[in-house]
DNA sequence: TTAAGTGCAAAGGCTTTGCAGCATA
DNA sequence: TATGCTGCAAAGCCTTTGCACTTAA
């Protein structure tokens, strides 16, 4: 790993980011992995995501105000609706390249990382509103 | 003030973020408030702008980590790049129309809430990388 | 064997909350 | 005057850090 130790517990968090399909932020990863490995510290996976960051294998981005986690390799780039009614996540694909060409033509602005956040209502939810499992 | 007093304090603050075209976070706004009343709380500042969002008075942003606050009726809807170069923010001009229809439209999910954040060198930090302002 | 990682506990930011006093309407 | 806001201080999260011990290579 890139000069880095292989340890049990980067082995345990980088398997359970990979099989998360999706995105884990810190403290579900930490409930995650505890699950597996009861002496796993807060501080472990604080620090191995930092250091997963800094190799590239994981990325980061927000979705709303957590921190979320996911697989660097198997993740294409994608951006994420949440829904405010069900909590659930969806991805979509976004035209980013074209936002990128354009804040480059026009601004001289190269984009190195780019997070698209959407908020609303899914289909479910859009039907039959008031079901709401988290307030705005 | 829709049934809730018009304080100084609450005054003070929207008249900051009125006058702070861009965007404050809240600690910014702590300080620009303590200028020039340097009895107020940070307890004011939080509490205030919780109100201001309910109200719809000022809208919530987030540019990286960091949550950010701007007048609701003075700002057309826009969103941001944020140079890693320098540590300056810029304005640009995003398509979210034409993305909302489509995840309208493809996945029936009804977009309340849109943020696009960028990260990357603006036209200056482009030609001349290297001198950052705060690393990475 | 040795450099690096880990757990624990404590500390650090930011944000919220309880409470008594104060100000707005 | 009465409701509601304010400041202060304390508490709550999440995240980072210091330290001694343990582990991978």
């Amino acid at each position: 790993m890139q000069g880095h130790p292989q340890t049990r517990q980067r082995q345990l968090l980088l398997e359970i980011i990979g099989k998360a399909e999706g995105h884990v932020d810190a403290k579900q990863l930490f409930s995650l992995a505890a699950a597996r490995d009861a002496s796993i510290s807060p501080a472990t996976v604080y620090r191995s995501l930092n250091l997963f960051k800094r190799l590239g294998l994981v990325e980061e981005q927000r979705l709303g105000q957590v921190r979320c986690y996911y697989d660097a390799k198997s993740s294409p780039r994608h951006q994420h609706l949440v829904c405010s009614g069900c909590g659930e996540v969806f991805d979509f694909a976004c035209p980013l390249g074209e936002i990128m060409e354009k804040v480059k033509k026009e601004q001289g602005f190269t984009v190195t990382r780019a997070e698209v956040y959407l908020e609303g209502y899914c289909e479910k939810c859009s039907a039959g509103k008031g079901t709401k499992k988290h307030a705005e």
